[in-house]
RNA sequence: AGUCUAUUCGUCUAGAGGUUAGGACAAUAGAUUUUCGAUCUAUAAACAGCGGUUCGAAUCCGCUAUAGACUACCA
């Protein structure tokens, strides 16, 4: 007791006039609180997401409640502004939190929802933790516990504060602690780790019963600058805000033993775990965890900048989490992925491996859905942040960028040739003069003098108002005049006979249009295009 | 070194003792089309290994292997 009282002589609060202070919440019955707890390090990461996902859906189907905190224990990983990419990078992907830390403070009734203005809470209940003789102060200097663990390395011995490495620091009087204190000594709080053989029995969401030995280590409870471990915070935080489910990656399921220890000592009934799967990736033959160094599709950031679309991130995200998401978007292709029915259940215990072929296909197929009002607003709000000259263009062309995103689209089966924003740009780059070029060459049975023969004629008989079918009579005539086949296989079959095939022809139309062999459909291209366009690009190649 | 976790086609996975082990992406082949990275059809492709339980095992139990995590005053 008075032990407490020396190492925290300012706390005055109780742990009921925190209980009172940040009472239950009134929600529906099966309501889940779901929160992510993303620390400021300026990296936001796809298992960010991929978290936040979870618990964004399982928080919002039930009618429950999902917040940002912030763990900024670790001061000195802490970057600047962080907090606010975090906070960006979430609304980029369309998570929205219904309370938590706001770019301007918090918002919601259990903050402060930084975990660093959080100390004194900890303190109150660190305090209670020393009164009942569960945590004491140990004035190892990091330095000391340094040396411990290479000598435990070294004797092959479990590395740590347990045992006999405890005793010292847990066995100092009071007065002992006075003087320390006095001198200015820093020191920590431990907790008192009891070794026994008890084993501890948790029910994961995801991996189902998980059995492990109790803890025994003297894990810090408070570092040296007051701010507590990850453990405690944890613990105090997400009963404090009244969580009812914890997503988090499978690496914290080594440390749950401290984690259910500690919510027993309060007398707390802990939330729901759902240790997440950690994302991989292929190397040479094996798989691999993501890394920040050689993965540059792990930072969120590479999304954004890559113009994925976040419905494609999502969808992808779906179908690793829930793999009937797949078949339930094919029954429902046009409905939004906010619609699918998330189940934790489904969700699979092994690494997913991460692959962007997958999201490629993902990505065409969601765009390929939209409108091309749709299309042209996502692409216009990614330039604007991304590529400032085509904002520009497609600000100054909006109807014939329309036009052109409106070909092959809106039927059964649309075309599905963007994949993302930054491909579209290039691959719809053709629509400008401003961006336009020449990138394949013309067939090679068609020589100059043929080109020259061939864009004269097509020039003398083009009526812009001519049909699709009208349009490909007179290309087809054409074709026939100039010694080539009408139709592709006859050529195929009698090579001889002919110079070339119409294909040769509508390559060099679709060459002198779009610069490119790989187009889409050559009369809808000139009715994007318009006339004049048309014309010009035609004229070109006329001597 | 200890403690956990995981392991089904190349990849994501379906599968809760009896299935020709299913689907999707990728791959390959063919077809179609005025081009195509579009479309269609087809093909190939897997239960990590070894034991055990059982009439019967991808499924239950052991062991081995491999991969990963944790054992920080980092989260």
């Amino acid at each position: 007791m008075e032990l407490a009282n020396i190492l925290f002589p300012k706390v005055t609060l109780t742990m009921n006039d925190m209980e009172e202070r940040y009472p239950k919440r009134n929600l529906p019955q099966g309501a889940f609180v779901t929160r992510i707890g993303p620390s400021p390090t300026g990296f936001v990461h796809l298992g960010n997401l991929y978290n936040a996902i979870i618990a964004e859906r399982l928080a919002h189907q039930t009618g429950g409640v999902f917040y940002l905190r912030i763990e900024d224990t670790d001061s000195k990983r802490e970057v600047e502004g962080a907090v606010s990419t975090i906070i960006d990078a979430m609304a980029y992907f369309d998570v929205n939190f219904d309370e938590g830390a706001v770019s301007d403070g918090d918002n919601g009734n259990y903050g402060p929802y930084r975990q660093r203005q959080r100390a004194e809470i900890y303190h109150v209940f660190a305090k209670w933790l020393v009164e009942q003789g569960k945590a004491y102060p140990c004035f190892l200097t990091e330095d000391e516990v340094q040396k411990i663990r290479d000598e435990q390395f070294e004797n092959k011995e479990n590395p740590g504060i347990y045992g006999k490495y405890a005793l010292k620091n847990r066995s100092l009087t009071l007065d002992e602690v006075k003087i320390k204190i006095s001198n200015g000594e820093k020191w920590v709080l431990r907790y008192k780790g009891e070794e026994n053989n008890d084993r501890i029995v948790v029910d994961d969401a995801i991996h189902g019963k998980l059995e492990m030995p109790r803890n025994y280590q003297d894990f810090v409870i408070l570092k040296s600058d007051g701010i507590p471990t990850y453990h405690f915070a944890h613990v105090i935080d997400d009963h404090l805000m009244r969580s009812t489910h914890v997503i988090r990656g499978e690496e914290w399921i080594s440390s749950l033993p401290i984690h259910i220890e500690l919510f027993k000592d309060f007398g707390w009934e802990h939330p729901i775990y759902a240790h997440t799967a950690t994302l991989m990736k292929m190397d040479g033959a094996s798989k691999r965890k993501l890394s920040k160094r050689h993965d540059p599709e792990l930072a969120l950031s590479y999304y954004q900048e890559e113009g994925i679309s976040k419905e494609a991130v999502w969808e992808f995200l779906l179908t690793l989490l829930n793999s009937n998401f797949e078949d339930w978007r094919v029954e429902n292709p046009k409905t939004s992925y906010k619609e699918f029915p998330f189940s934790i259940d489904k969700m699979s215990s092994s690494g997913a491996l991460f692959n962007l072929d997958k999201l490629r296909d993902i990505s065409k197929n969601v765009i390929s859905v939209m409108s091309a009002n749709e299309v042209y607003e996502k692409l216009l709000s990614w330039c604007k942040r991304y590529d400032e000259k085509y904002f520009v263009l497609l600000t100054k062309y909006k109807e014939r960028m329309i036009k052109a995103l409106n070909i092959g689209r809106g039927g059964e089966k649309p075309r599905r040739d963007l994949e993302t924003w930054k491909q579209a740009l290039e691959f719809l780059s053709f629509y400008f003069d401003e961006t336009f070029k020449i990138e394949d060459e013309m067939p090679l049975e068609c020589d100059k003098e043929l080109q020259n023969n061939f864009f004269k004629s097509y020039l003398e008989t083009f009526n812009f108002d001519d049909d699709a079918i009208t349009w490909f009579e007179k290309v087809k005539e054409l074709t026939r005049k100039l010694g080539f086949a009408e139709k592709p296989k006859d050529y195929k079959k009698n090579p001889e006979n002919f110079k070339g095939s119409i294909v040769h022809i509508t390559n060099m139309l679709r060459i002198a249009l779009t610069g490119r062999v790989n187009a889409p459909d050559i009369w809808e291209v000139t009715h994007a295009l318009g006339e004049e366009m048309t014309k010009e690009r035609l004229k070109k190649w006329c001597e």
